[in-house]
DNA sequence: CATGAATGAGACTTCATTCAT
DNA sequence: AATGAATGAAGTCTCATTCAT
């Protein structure tokens, strides 16, 4: 049962739902068809099922590990960080799962997914808000349009790896420099125009009164 | 053959490849399902056709229409303004159909999409170089960074817009506005720091890594 | 495609609804099982054809054949003698199809065959009515009681029959002996009380008339 | 054990022998699939079981409660009231059951209810003996026709109770009214004709005939 | 005795594809 | 060139039944 959703997990990300096939996953476990039957009733429900196991991780990782306390700069670095290697580490398969499932009108998936990509955003979401509750990030676009901003080159840059990563994986992502590079962008673009050279401005006054004072 | 082509496009887009049966395509027509196999050897063989047809509208429209001579910043605005117009105006589904049957390991669509691919951003990678080049863009981000945050956003606002739009297409998109808010945010993101910026920037920088390795 | 009709005609009628198979009709008639599901969408609806096609055959006979200017008394003994050769000719397991198939709450059989067995059942409550608007059947019945009373015997002769007759059809029925005694027995019942009495009273009257002023 | 014929009984009634399954059984009892198969060797012996302990309080109901010393008439009246009581009160579905079963050659159905079927006719068929022994009923029609005469009309009056009564139960069968309406109409045609009426009978039919070889 | 777990056998159905006409 | 007819291969799913514990 955890082992069929294990299996699953696996098929499901490598070859997509269609492509999938119940008699392949029971056939690595090494078991019948029909024992994949008793305990799911159906491929659909099996793949449901998949989908939100995976979900609950993902966003039980990022809401437990999000850092609330720390400037905005830092969460958001945080946050493009984790999602890299959350998604890179063992879930390409399964986000192009969830890309391409998501939308096909003939299935009811959307109706399973749309919460579970609510409660995935929301903690960027609640960044963003946060951010530009503090004056550190632009408040003349709305939180509708930065959020693609975000995810969107993320998901970009998954894809690539999964488009090539298939075979030989011929250069694997360096995750930290990659998710260095996303977020210094995002920074300068997201930060309040002029903003950051005020708060730097701040700053370095700020440490060099503490200098002057320390002798 | 023309029609299969018009026809085919259509239905994969609707449908995704797995999907998409050659008898719709055949019944929307109005002719016989050999008909269709008498013009392509296969499903595949048509598919691959119809995404390479797409793609070289695409890549034709953008190539003749990029206006290369004028500043970096309204070739950016402009790329961005038509990569959306023409996947919403007709292609979301052709969009999705790319994105998902990009990967499938054990179909060569890969092989045949790769070059497509290739040809369909160089002009964005091109005006990313040239910008480099003339100073107007930022140089410490290497360019194969630069391109998903260009194409990332766009192709999650379009994923957002499939999937919502399946229904009753609540709320389209405002291209124009829409556009506007990413290319702007991108300008932001993208241009050169200045040097005062840069260099409190490096301060910051040093300070903080002094402060973390002094524990 | 009339074959198909005809051997489903002979599987269902053998096996009831759940026991036929698609794979013995297609055995049957030599094709691949996928032959059946070109020109049927279903076990189901070629199952629904197979009993419209049948209840339509009857019913044509029935009404085509009814006399309807006879009196009352041969119209009854025409309808139950055509009645059982039409269901015993060929027509016993699909008697027992339709009976079976008729209820079963899950399936929508139902629907289909409610329209049909009114149509059916059309020409005996009209015999019926017009029997008892000339005052040849009692009218102190309903007709809604007087129609089981009809075809109830008939069915379970049927039923007699078909549960015996499979393998070796021990006592094959003898048709018309069994419609008459029927006839018989309904037409006593059924009549007018006393109007038989009355009637035959005035026949002899009237011959004797006849006789008398004949000479 | 008596629990598992008590659901097997209900299943069975409910959906008929092919549509029940040993799933259903086991769960609405609250135990597991194997525990049916601890007390009966299999589906078809829980059925066959079920179907002879209903045939068996059936018939123990009629052989003990039919008044054998009264009319004729009485007795009729008695049958054909206690009988369409017993199969509405709790056995439509089994009436259903036994009938749909009684065939289907492959399965040894038919002979397990063969000897059923005779134990519960018997009353009725040594009813029909007696009044026919005393005069009260015609002799000129063999009992093998008149059995069907008396269940056939109940067993039709009860399949129509069945097929509609599945959805909302529109109109519940009055069961005094309709099994008075029905032994009226067996009695009068049930009952010995008087001789005024055979002997006019003989001398129409005889002009008839002659008349009809006349041309 | 009761059962959790597993499954063999087979059902219906879909669909890309072939081929004689 | 167009097609009507046919189908092989494969897929999802159901269910009565077994057996070690």
């Amino acid at each position: 049962m955890r082992d069929i959703l294990r299996v699953g997990r696996e098929v499901f990300a490598e070859k997509g739902y269609e492509r999938a096939t119940t008699t392949e996953i029971a056939q690595r476990l090494g078991v019948s068809e029909a024992t994949v039957f008793t305990y799911f009733h159906g491929k659909r429900e099996l793949c449901v099922q998949v989908i939100t196991d995976w979900y609950d991780e993902i966003i039980a990782a990022i809401e437990a590990g999000l850092p609330r306390d720390q400037p905005a700069r830092v969460q958001l670095d945080w946050f493009v960080r984790t999602h890299l290697r959350l998604f890179l580490i063992q879930g390409t398969g399964l986000c192009a799962l969830v890309l391409s499932e998501g939308r096909s009108k003939g299935q009811d998936f959307g109706e399973t997914l749309l919460p579970l990509q609510r409660r995935y955003t929301a903690p960027l979401m609640e960044l963003l808000a946060r951010g530009q509750a503090s004056g550190e990030f632009r408040t003349d676009l709305p939180l509708r349009l930065l959020r693609p901003m975000v995810l969107g080159p993320m998901e970009h840059i998954l894809w690539e790896a999964v488009a090539q990563g298939g075979e030989a994986a011929p250069k694997p992502i360096d995750i930290d420099a990659t998710a260095g590079a996303i977020s210094a962008l995002l920074w300068t673009g997201l930060q309040a125009p002029d903003a950051e050279l005020a708060a730097l401005r701040t700053f370095q006054a700020t440490v060099r009164r503490a200098l002057d004072s320390a002798g």
